[in-house]
DNA sequence: AATGTTATTAACAAAATGTTAATAACAATA
DNA sequence: TATTGTTATTAACATTTTGTTAATAACATT
């Protein structure tokens, strides 16, 4: 059967905040990799050639990030008919530590902080970098049993195809979902880090604040402490810790 | 682009236990439907038609079991190459509540009782319905970035193919991850129950006794008592529970 | 009425989590 | 050098959740 088949990756990872954006949560946002063709979009390739696409998905981030083993994992397929044409897009999300790559980068790509706001129904969320920004709405589930599932509302110079928000949506819902029962968070993460950041991170993904001693004892079995210290901060410095595995 | 287009779907439900296979775990077993043809096979279709496939799942199912409203759910897309052809199946998994379905079965349907070891690398799983018995072996996952990560070996007269295998296991998995944190199970209910029946099939899933004041305090909030009782039984009779809904 | 059986819950133990506040360690400043 | 500002870390306690045992309840059968 003829199909039209793509693959979309939405690239996630975490960014240090700008100063004019101070917020409570902390100074870590959520980012995600958007490339600019006519305008900013999810990484998406057309696959062309007989091949299994799991295995595909490597090399197509490597091309937009030059990253070797980026963890990736396929979020859902969604397809639908384009006069006529059965259109099959396989979505993934992946999850890099960004710090350090901005120069290996395709010219065309950027990050983008995540700002996304919860509401009862729907996500509200913007996505900026610099001076380029994009907003959109997604409602949240309807069907839960299908990925037919999001309406969609553009707010302003969006720039972003309704396919693409609720990409990144599905996306964020599913970091936001195992980030707690797994230990995916560490493929964001430098390979050492102090335990607030680490927090940090966990607030940008969950969208609240966490206390520290809490947070730090249902992470402590996941980390090693290394017994080097940050410097030069003007306070107690951080213990630098590292991820335990399995 | 040419390519070979399935849907796959793997159908669970819950079972009494057949008098003669008693197990310490309680008298409920999960259940899988299982098709014939050439062998017994995850009920599969090729898709012929341009049409979107999340909104043909239910169609689909109902083809099979004669249900309707059938909750599913989209698994993995799994891709390969057959003699220079694409070939990619979209999995499901269902869960459906078959008491009482027997007589509106397709007649070449048939629901196995699943009988899965968890050993430290593999699976082991025997699928059993009267006569016909179905064992396979397939390994834990190699690679949790991919959704091709199993090995497999057959054991005896299996009959069914590797990738059947791996939708099943795969489909467990994810059965048995949602079923904590998500309301899912109450799909494969009848609508009135008792808190031990619900119990049983948590204890299937998850494959390990539990205390029942435990779980009660867990599921609490998630029921609502009817004022009706079972009758006949001998004993103290249970309480009839049914879902509370969201 | 006594017995066998399962349902239900009380009552306590143990573990996990939430919360506040004390203490520690550094850079910058007086 | 001592003080101050700031963040890191953890002690200590409160609260909630979960694990576990054993008591009580309710029915059919004898």
């Amino acid at each position: 059967m003829d199909i039209n088949l793509k693959v979309a990756n939405v690239i996630f990872s975490v960014s240090n905040m700008d100063e004019d954006n101070y917020r409570k949560l902390g100074d870590k946002k959520l980012s995600i990799l958007l490339i600019k063709n006519k305008n900013w979009e999810v990484p998406t390739v057309k696959v062309e050639s007989v091949c299994k696409i799991d295995d595909n998905i490597q090399n197509f981030v490597d091309k937009v990030t030059n990253l070797k083993n980026v963890y990736s994992e396929q979020l859902y397929t969604f397809s639908e008919v384009e006069s006529g044409q059965l259109e099959i897009t396989q979505t993934y999300i992946s999850l890099i530590n960004k710090t350090g790559l901005e120069n290996e980068l395709n010219e065309n790509c950027k990050w983008f902080d995540v700002d996304l706001k919860e509401l009862e129904n729907m996500y509200e969320c913007t996505l900026k970098s610099g001076n380029d920004k994009v907003l959109f709405r997604v409602s949240k589930k309807l069907k839960p049993q299908t990925t037919d599932r999001y309406a969609f509302s553009e707010i302003g110079e969006s720039g972003l195809t309704k396919n693409n928000a609720v990409y990144i949506i599905s996306g964020f819902e599913r970091l936001k979902n195992k980030i707690t029962y797994t230990d995916i968070v560490f493929n964001m993460m430098p390979k050492y880090f102090t335990l607030k950041n680490l927090q940090q991170v966990f607030e940008a993904v969950l969208n609240k604040k966490l206390l520290d001693p809490a947070f730090r004892r249902v992470i402590a079995n996941k980390v090693v402490a290394t017994g080097t210290y940050q410097k030069g901060k003007g306070h107690r410095p951080s213990e630098l810790f590292t991820y335990k595995g399995k």
